[in-house]
DNA sequence: TCTGGGGTCCTAGGACCC
DNA sequence: TCTGGGGTCCTAGGACCC
C-alpha cells in the first residue's frame, strides 16, 4: 500500500501559518517576478482565479475582491516543507519526498503496528496540522497512481476528513468512476484531447483499456505503466529520499528578465550569475556536473514565429562543481548561440550528468595541490555566503556593468513576507 | 507595460565502435 | 544485386509533473 500526503494550497498555507487572520480570506501567491498565480486558497479558487494565470490579467478581479497577494518566499516554504517531511520520516520508515509539498509513503506492514491505515493517516494529518499549521490530505491505495487519485478525492469531499483509503476493489472502481480522465496523474493537455476524441472521459474508462492500446496511444512504456497502475498493478516503486532532502539528477537556474536585455555584457553577466547559483546548489548536494547547457530566449508571446530559444550544450572533459571552471564554459557556450541585435527576455544555465563529487580525475597538468586550492576556494566561498547571506562574495563577471543600477535579471517581488524561520532578522515579532 | 522556475522520463536518429 | 548485429554516446524534442 502507498500513501500520498499532499499539503493543501501549500504556499498559501505557509503564509497563513504566520498570519492566521488570513484564514477564510481569498489569498494567492505569485511566481518569481510576480508573474503568475502559483498557489490559491479555496476562496481564491472560488472567485475563478486559475492556476498559472498571469497576474496582470486578473489584477482587477483581485483588487475588486480584496484578494491578499504574496510574492513567493522559497526560504520560508522550503523550511516549512522540511518540517512536514521530518515529521513523516519519524512515523514511517520509507518516505519519498516527491516535491516541496508532497510525499509518498510505503505503508507495507504498517498495519501490523498501527492497526487501521486510515486511522494512522488521520493521526498524521492531525499531528502535521498541530506542529506546522499546514493542512494536508492523505490518499491510500495499492499503487502510486491510485494513491494520487484517492488524495484528490479526499481533498474534494469534506465528508472524508482529508483521508481516503481505497482498500477494496469496489472502492477503487468507485474512485475511478468519480475521476475525470484529465485529473489522472500523467494525463496532461495533449493526452486529454486525444482521449476525449476517442470517447474516453473518465479514469474508469481509461483503466478498462488494454496495455497494448495504451502503449500505442500514450507515449509508449509510460502509457502502459499508467494504465497498469490504474488497474492496480504497481509499476512505480518508492524512491526513498535519504535525510529527507532531494538529490537531483539535474540542476538549473533560469530567469525571465525584469526588463528585456540586448547587450552582450549584460547577458554574459546574467548567465554567469545563474551559473554561480547552479554551482552552489551542485556543491550543496555534493555533486559534480558532466554537461552544461546555456540557453537564451526571445519574447515567446510576441508575433515572431518560433523558435524563441537557442541553446548550447557542452560536454565537459571532467565532471566539476568549480564555479571558476563552469563560468569559463558558460561564456564559451553563450558565444556559440549569441545573435547580435536580438532582444532577450530570459536565459538560463542547466547542469546535467551529475555524479558524486570527489571522484573526478585531476585535470591534465594540474597538481594535487592546485586541485586542493580550488576546492578550498569554493568551500570558503560557500561558507561566507552561508554565514553572511547570499551574494556576499560574488564573481565580478556576474555583476552588471553599472552596479548601482537595477539588475535586470533579478526580478521584482513586491509582496514578499519575511523568512520567519530561517533568518534571525526576520523572526516574528509579537507585541505583548 | 506586465506572461515562473524548477524537475522527470522516454523516444528517435545519427555517429561511432567492435 | 548482395551488403550484420550489437552496443554506447550525444542531441533534440516531446510529454508530463509540481
Amino acid at each position: 500500500m502507498f500513501a500520498l500526503v499532499d499539503c493543501n494550497n501549500f504556499y498559501v498555507s505557509c503564509e497563513r501559518a504566520f498570519q492566521p487572520r488570513l484564514e477564510g480570506k481569498p489569498v494567492v501567491v505569485l511566481s518569481n517576478n510576480d508573474g503568475c498565480l502559483i498557489s490559491r486558497s479555496a476562496e481564491a479558487k472560488a472567485l475563478g482565479l486559475r492556476m498559472g494565470e498571469p497576474y496582470f490579467k486578473v489584477k482587477d478581479l483581485i483588487q475588486r475582491h480584496e484578494v491578499r497577494v504574496f510574492s513567493s518566499n522559497y526560504a520560508l516554504y522550503g523550511d516549512m516543507s522540511a518540517r512536514v517531511m521530518h515529521y513523516l520520516s519519524s512515523v514511517v520508515p520509507e518516505v519519498e519526498v516527491y516535491s516541496i509539498d508532497e510525499a509518498f509513503l510505503d505503508l507495507h506492514g504498517m498495519g501490523r503496528y498501527h492497526g487501521d491505515l486510515a486511522t494512522l493517516a488521520a493521526t498524521m494529518r492531525y499531528q502535521i496540522r498541530k506542529r506546522t499549521h499546514i493542512p494536508v490530505c492523505i490518499g491510500i491505495a495499492p499503487t502510486k497512481t491510485l494513491a494520487k487519485l484517492a488524495n484528490r478525492l479526499a481533498k474534494k469531499s469534506p465528508l472524508l476528513n482529508g483521508v481516503l483509503h481505497l482498500d477494496t476493489p469496489e472502492r477503487v472502481q468507485w474512485a475511478l468512476e468519480q475521476t475525470p480522465v484529465e485529473d489522472v496523474w500523467g494525463i496532461g493537455g495533449q493526452y486529454t484531447q486525444k482521449l476525449y476524441s476517442q470517447g474516453i472521459s473518465t479514469a474508469a474508462q481509461l483503466a478498462a483499456m488494454s496495455e497494448g492500446w495504451a502503449r500505442k496511444q500514450l507515449g509508449g512504456v509510460v502509457g502502459a505503466r499508467l494504465v497498469r497502475e490504474l488497474q492496480g498493478t504497481p509499476c512505480h516503486g518508492l524512491a526513498p529520499s535519504e535525510d529527507g532532502s532531494l538529490s537531483r539528477k539535474s540542476i538549473a537556474c533560469t530567469r525571465t528578465f525584469a526588463q528585456p536585455v540586448s547587450a552582450f555584457t549584460d547577458v554574459v553577466a546574467a548567465v554567469a550569475y545563474f551559473a554561480s547559483r547552479a554551482a552552489e546548489k551542485l556543491r550543496r548536494q555534493q555533486s559534480a556536473a558532466n554537461t552544461l547547457t546555456v540557453f537564451i530566449s526571445k519574447n515567446r508571446f510576441g508575433t515572431e514565429p518560433p523558435p524563441h530559444t537557442r541553446s548550447s550544450v557542452l560536454t565537459l572533459p571532467v565532471a566539476t562543481s568549480d564555479t571558476v571552471e563552469l563560468l569559463r564554459y558558460t561564456r564559451t557556450a553563450l558565444k556559440r548561440i549569441w545573435e547580435p541585435g536580438a532582444v532577450y527576455r530570459k536565459a538560463g544555465v542547466i547542469l546535467d550528468g551529475l555524479e558524486t563529487a570527489g571522484q573526478q580525475q585531476l585535470l591534465l597538468f594540474e597538481s594535487n595541490e592546485q586541485a586542493e586550492r580550488r576546492a578550498k576556494l569554493m568551500s570558503d566561498l560557500d561558507r561566507l555566503n552561508e554565514r553572511f547571506g547570499k551574494n556576499t562574495v560574488q564573481f565580478a563577471v556576474a555583476l552588471p556593468a553599472n552596479i548601482h543600477a537595477q539588475v535586470p535579471w533579478v526580478g521584482q517581488s513586491q509582496w514578499r513576507t519575511p523568512a520567519y524561520t530561517t533568518c534571525w532578522d526576520d523572526l516574528l515579532f509579537i507585541r505583548a
